[in-house]
DNA sequence: CGCGCGATTGAGTAATTTCAAATCTAGTGG
DNA sequence: CCACTAGATTTGAAATTACTCAATCGCGCG
């Protein structure tokens, strides 16, 4: 079923941060045990809208989708989080109110969670991780900036080649009414251009 | 015609600093000391397509815009950058690539300045620099992921109203054609809207 | 006065949505 | 092996929304 075993798992965490960090090995242990491994199934949800979001995640393995769903009932996904992801509702996150999105699983998933105490701690504690989550907060702000620029500039039909391009595993993986609702499009519309 | 005195707006970037961190007045001067004080005039650009972007700006005062301008000419405006804003184009400066944003004045504005070479140093030499920078880097992937959602789920019409609440004096200060490049809309359309 | 810029209006066109129906597909139980 | 079902996908047709292009309007300023 997984391609890693859970020591292997833990490897990818520790190998993830050691690539954008400097950290002493006896920094990196304390960095690790701050972080909680956990185990989902294919449809379950790690945050539920109105809940409270404790935790940031990153993502081990498996594939999630962050979801906002509008009074309609229409379904909009803010990202597909995939391996070597962070993710987690960022507003109710930081500012501790219940969660407007949902976070859920697309794929049986194994995230590593840390909790905003701990996240604030270990930002105070290990000047590297206060860099090392910049760094993601900068490259997450680009891209976010990014998907806006292609909204604006490029028709449907290009920016869903432009996505399978990216990610050459997502057509498989997931639903087309998924990749519509990241594309921004209807179910109906994507079809349509797939051709 | 500015409603501040240089030093009262140097003052602007200590309590916008201060706000959020807990510097010692000392290292206080030590990060003001990185930033150089500029401006510019009306029309002016701080960032062209094609050049280096050698600084992040903090807006001390007046008013920019940061657009992307597409093949065909049109002009996709990702933000109004206001006063006590952070500016640039992230993606070039972080990556000392050439520009493909421009930043360019809607109004006289002044401008501090700091290059990438200082945006480091001070945020290895002055841990709590990292941690503001990272509220700022996390505020911002937040909201450009809200406006991701409010083009998903807002028609132009309301998204046009939204834009006026949030920022009463922008319908006074910029034209209807730049307002429609930041909601996505032709300024016909936006025109159309206003009924 | 007349120029120039921004805003508006009109008409035709292109893209997308909605709602409904038909089709396809994978997995289940007989 | 087949029939059956639930979910996903596709297709059709009408309606909506926004776009483009062109013409017109309104206004401030030299």
């Amino acid at each position: 079923m997984h391609a890693y075993s859970i020591s292997s798992m833990s490897e990818l965490l520790r190998h993830h941060i050691r690539k954008v960090t400097s950290l002493t090995e006896e920094e990196l242990a304390a960095v690790l045990s701050r972080f909680s491994r956990r185990s989902y199934r294919k449809h379950q949800s790690l945050i539920q809208v109105g809940q409270p979001v404790l935790h940031v995640y990153f993502v081990a393995s498996g594939l999630l989708k962050l979801v906002y769903a509008d009074e309609a009932g229409r379904q909009h996904l803010l990202s597909f989080a995939m391996e070597d992801w962070w993710e987690s509702d960022f507003q109710a996150y930081f500012t501790r109110r219940p969660a407007t999105l949902s976070l859920t699983c697309l794929e049986d998933t194994v995230v590593y969670c840390l909790t905003l105490d701990d996240y604030q701690a270990l930002c105070h504690e290990v000047p590297g991780m206060a860099l090392f989550f910049l760094q993601k907060a900068n490259t997450g702000y680009i891209s976010a900036q990014q998907r806006l620029l292609s909204l604006f500039t490029t028709q449907a039909a290009q920016r869903y080649q432009q996505l399978l391009d990216s990610y050459p595993t997502l057509g498989q993986r997931v639903s087309k009414t998924q990749l519509a609702a990241y594309l921004g499009v209807s179910r109906e519309t994507l079809s349509r251009l797939s051709k």
